[in-house]
RNA sequence: GCCCCUCUAGCUCAAUGGUUAGAGCAGUGGACUUUUAAUCCAUUGGUUCAGGGUUCGAGUCCCUGGGGGGGCACCA
């Protein structure tokens, strides 16, 4: 807080009129420049008459969606004594000689302000045409509604409450270039529709998700996200340097290992909702940094994680949209509609390669075979892989883009699953699953392999791989297997992107429309 | 990193290689007491992303660079 000085802020001080650039010049023509010029010299105009453009606070009564449920149903041409205070942006300006129409928006409605010259009196009339498209005001007056029915506040006084110095983008058709609506994601929301309304679904969907997971007990923690060990993943992470311990530290690519340690600890149902970053490519499907939700629990498997799963997303799209149908698209460029209370399709990784391939794959098989079936395929294959690395790759490659319906692609490897439990009929492959939906990967969890020797020589080997040059496979997280001694309980573990489920419920197919401010590169100002 | 597309007024968009780059909205001036993207009359506003080049002539064609989009690669 500054000394308490009465009188006015030194920043209160500059004015239009102190700036070298003569006022003549700036004042003619429509530009950008000549147009926050005009609204600057208003700003020193209100100052000179005492009025502060930018007041410290507005008692409303109500919002505006509040207003309209309470009062939508009024006959065309009602005039109601309801005194009430509203608060928004103005939108939208109809002049017509002494009666001005104002077009109001507050967070969740639009409703009209009718302005009457012989109501506020003529001065307060003149100020009120100097508003701008843009401005914040707000308004005392009676509810009314107008000959044609629309629901109008009559105003009686009207307050501005910040002044736009800079116009809105066109009134009509919004912000249409990409490039700006994620840049300014300000005016985006402003201005478009569909923009506020999938950022309100992706609320939506955290609340759903956070209410389902506290109704079965789960307690919802924070984990670092400053790691010495970037693991729980296969990903490239950010580096960074922590200058009083001067060291390198990496940003999380998962939230998975500390997870685990809190079932060590015994709290049995844990779930964290966080961002993680990967230092990968950006596409419409990923963003470096994006939030992944991550919950474990004690005593159960991976049958237990993919009820969850189901039930977390379609409930999740009930609560966001009001039904478990979504528009999915596909790779092709079509899309569909799916009802996600629909039971949801299992298959084996190696079963679908073999309805791809009419091959039958196993990693127990020699990897010449599977190399030899990659290439028949024009899968290119790194000498390092083994055959369950392959397979996956197989997969991804012949299988992945058919799956469009929701789909739980089960029985990964052993190879390519550093931290899954081994399943227990079958030695090569792990009790494992991912959701793809739309073709895109959307969720994985597992039966956590809790047995500390075996997740020793799994880091090993995860190690070794690293050391050969794969840089995205792991370390021997030491303390992790440290953990592990005292006693993972069997434990279930899941995680779901949750910018891909918003993606998913919102009907979008760019990540960038679920993500407020996406990675850009860095604007030239 | 590679390939393709794109960039024109504050916003949304026009403009066969050929006058001085045009509209709508926003803005400015005027009319209007029930409008609904109000309407009507008048009107201001341009480094056509930047820099080169070809040409008598470039917003338009070519090259280089930049931003964005899409695809590929990368990506449990």
């Amino acid at each position: 807080m500054g000394r308490g000085k009465a009188g006015p802020s030194q920043y209160c001080q500059r004015t239009v009129s102190s700036d070298d650039t003569p006022l003549d010049d700036i004042h003619s023509g429509s530009g950008l420049v000549a147009e926050k010029a005009k609204r600057l010299q208003k700003l020193d105009d209100l100052r000179h008459q005492g009025t502060n453009p930018y007041p410290y606070r507005f008692d409303r009564t109500t919002t505006l969606g509040a207003l309209r449920k309470e009062h939508g149903t009024l006959e065309p041409g009602t005039e109601t004594e309801i005194q009430v205070a509203v608060a928004g942006r103005v939108m939208l300006l109809r002049d017509s000689g002494k009666l001005i129409f104002a077009t109001m928006r507050d967070r969740d409605d639009e409703v009209q302000l009718f302005i009457s010259k012989a109501v506020v009196g003529d001065e307060a009339f003149d100020a009120i045409k100097g508003l701008d498209l843009g401005d914040w005001v707000g308004a005392h007056g009676t509810v009314m509604t107008t000959r044609k029915g629309e629901l109008s506040v009559k105003v009686e006084r009207l307050e501005l409450l910040s002044k736009a110095v800079r116009p809105m983008p066109d009134k009509w058709h919004g912000l249409t270039d990409t490039d700006t609506r994620f840049r300014q994601r300000y005016a985006d929301l402003i201005v478009n529709d569909e923009a506020r309304k999938n950022f309100r679904v992706r609320h939506e969907i955290i609340a759903s998700f956070r209410r389902t997971l506290h109704g079965r007990g789960y307690i919802e923690v924070e984990t670092p996200v400053l790691h010495v060990e970037a693991g729980g993943a296969h990903a490239r992470p950010f580096i960074t340097h922590h200058n009083t311990l001067d060291m390198q530290l990496y940003l999380r690519i998962a939230l998975e290992l500390h997870l685990k340690r809190l079932i060590v600890g015994g709290m049995e149902r844990v779930f964290e909702i966080g961002r993680i970053f990967r230092n990968e490519g950006i596409s419409t499907r990923h963003n470096p940094e994006f939030t992944m939700m991550e919950l474990y629990q004690a005593f159960a498997d991976v049958e237990d994680v993919i009820e969850i799963t189901e039930t977390l997303i379609t409930q999740a799209a009930i609560d966001a949209t009001g039904t478990s149908v979504v528009t999915v698209f596909r790779p092709d460029g079509g899309s569909e509609e799916i009802d996600l209370a629909q039971p949801w399709r299992r298959a084996r990784m190696i079963d679908l390669v073999e309805e791809a391939t009419g091959v039958a794959v196993h990693p127990s098989q020699p990897v010449e075979d599977l190399r030899a079936l990659a290439a028949q395929h024009g899968v290119s294959v790194n000498p390092r892989w083994g055959s369950g690395k392959i397979i996956e790759e197989l997969f991804e490659a012949t299988a992945e883009h058919t799956l469009i319906a929701p789909t739980f692609v089960t029985g990964h490897p052993v190879e390519i699953s550093p931290l899954a439990r081994v399943d227990r009929n079958d030695p090569h492959l792990t009790e494992r699953f991912e959701l793809f939906v739309g073709a895109r990967e959307l969720a994985n969890g597992y039966s956590e392999l809790n047995d500390p020797v075996e997740q020793r020589l799994r880091f090993e080997d995860e190690q070794a791989a690293k050391d050969a040059g794969d840089a995205e496979r792991g370390t021997v997280d030491e303390d992790y297997l440290r953990a592990l001694e005292y006693g993972l309980p069997p434990t279930g573990g899941l995680g779901i992107g949750m910018d891909r489920v918003a993606m998913l419920i919102a009907g979008v197919n760019s990540i960038k429309e679920v993500i407020l401010f996406p990675t850009l590169r860095p604007e030239a100002f």
